[in-house]
DNA sequence: AAACGCTTTTTTGTATGCAAAATGAAGAGG
DNA sequence: CCTCTTCATTTTGCATACAAAAAAGCGTTT
């Protein structure tokens, strides 16, 4: 959805750069998106209008707008009269979440072994090992960050738009859980073989197998990110 | 149109409050959700805020915070710098739409069949039963009525609050569809016969087979509602 | 002290105002 | 006749202003 192919002089000054066409309101999505997806804004803060509008350098007219979109996503949920809060993470729509994911991830994996063409495999084959390199090292920031790609690139594989679309949705919740865990060694290394096994999966063109290998890693992806809800607080119930 | 400045007998109670809680741009985005969906704005058409806000008897404000919320369900497009317009309805949205439906539909039928309690299935049944009369009287609408109760109530009985709202943002798309729909009786009459195979294997409790005719009855709706699109328009790839 | 009623302050919800971009119309030039 | 340019109008995007509601103080009463 590049709007604007113009590349503005300055990278990024934080808050007189709007030489850029992007609209103001669609930036405060990403940026709003982003604060709460990386944890900066906890599950359950209040977003009092003024200071975030000051905080973000605009106003509460496009930040409002922002907020109405993220509450359709499900990011923030809107207190009538009373403003908006993030979403809270409960272990219980964690677990709703990823029987979703599952189902998705498992479509998507059976359309991409019809629809994937050899270049398409070649590149998740490059973002494997790439995510093996930062495995090996330990480097979680990165290995997270190649298999987000991993699995973006399933989804494009598939050629359903509006799958990727909800997909992205869905994993945003996901993605929260993620910046609170801290991985143990052995859970990692399964991970990782489970990866290699969906790659050869991919690669034989298996749907049914890659289905369920899909399924099982997100239910292990599921007891990873419950473990890590489970650590920071107690109560988790709510 | 003011109720909000009566005060209370009761000082304690808000009772005031619970009944006027309604915010303006909460009922702006039913009544826009409704007007598209029920087709009053055609696909593409375009919004023009102040002849909208006017129409709804509203300012732009709440309206436009409105259009963020469906922009996010996907039922508006925004176009920057140019306002938004109702999403197109294309042939090829609508195949990756009933593609993700089918995989959800699957899966709630298959979680129904573990979680529904027997209060669950009586209800269905007697949604059905409602449905076959008016399938029988030949009403169409009062038909899709209790159609779409069964497919909710299915939802409801997978007990996944997540997957249910995922299936309503989606299923607003196809309900926009079905506004255009002319069904032939024979294809009518096959829908029927589904629903009496789908309310069997739940009845039995028969997760497979459920998820499978679900499957196939969306695969069916899809070509009705793939007719029903060819027939207004011609040219139809966009 | 705790609870209640009242006032003050803050925050949210909506309307309006203004500048920039897009749209449309009229005229000049090819 | 068509295209391009220029100017006026409309429409969008953002900021601000104002009103209503909620939150926070603050004494008074029990």
């Amino acid at each position: 959805m590049s709007t604007a192919t113009i590349s503005t002089p300055f990278p990024n000054t934080n808050v007189t750069s709007l030489v850029d066409r992007r609209l103001l309101h669609e930036t405060v999505i990403d940026q709003l998106r982003d604060l709460i997806v990386q944890g900066e804004l906890a599950p359950e803060t209040k977003l009092n209008e003024r200071v975030l509008a000051e905080k973000l350098g605009t106003s509460r007219t496009p930040l409002r707008e922002a907020i109405k979109f993220l509450a359709s996503e499900g990011l923030v949920e809107l207190l009538p009269n009373r403003g908006a809060v993030v979403a809270p993470l409960k272990p219980e729509k964690m677990k709703e979440v990823f029987v979703v994911l599952g189902a998705l991830e498992a479509l998507a994996g059976d359309l991409a072994c019809r629809n994937a063409t050899e270049a398409d495999i070649a590149e998740i084959r490059g973002l494997h090992y790439h995510m093996l390199a930062h495995h090996a090292r330990g480097e979680l920031a990165q290995y997270f960050r190649y298999n987000q790609q991993i699995h973006i690139k399933f989804m494009e594989c598939a050629g359903n738009a509006t799958l990727a679309q909800v997909y992205r949705g869905l994993n945003a919740h996901v993605k929260r859980a993620r910046y609170l865990a801290n991985l143990s060694r052995e859970r990692w290394d399964k991970a990782v073989q489970e990866h290699e096994d969906m790659l050869d999966a991919l690669v034989k063109r298996d749907g049914a197998r890659l289905q369920t290998l899909l399924r099982d890693h997100l239910a292990n992806k599921l007891v990873m990110v419950m473990e890590a809800l489970a650590i920071p607080r107690a109560e988790a119930g709510r």
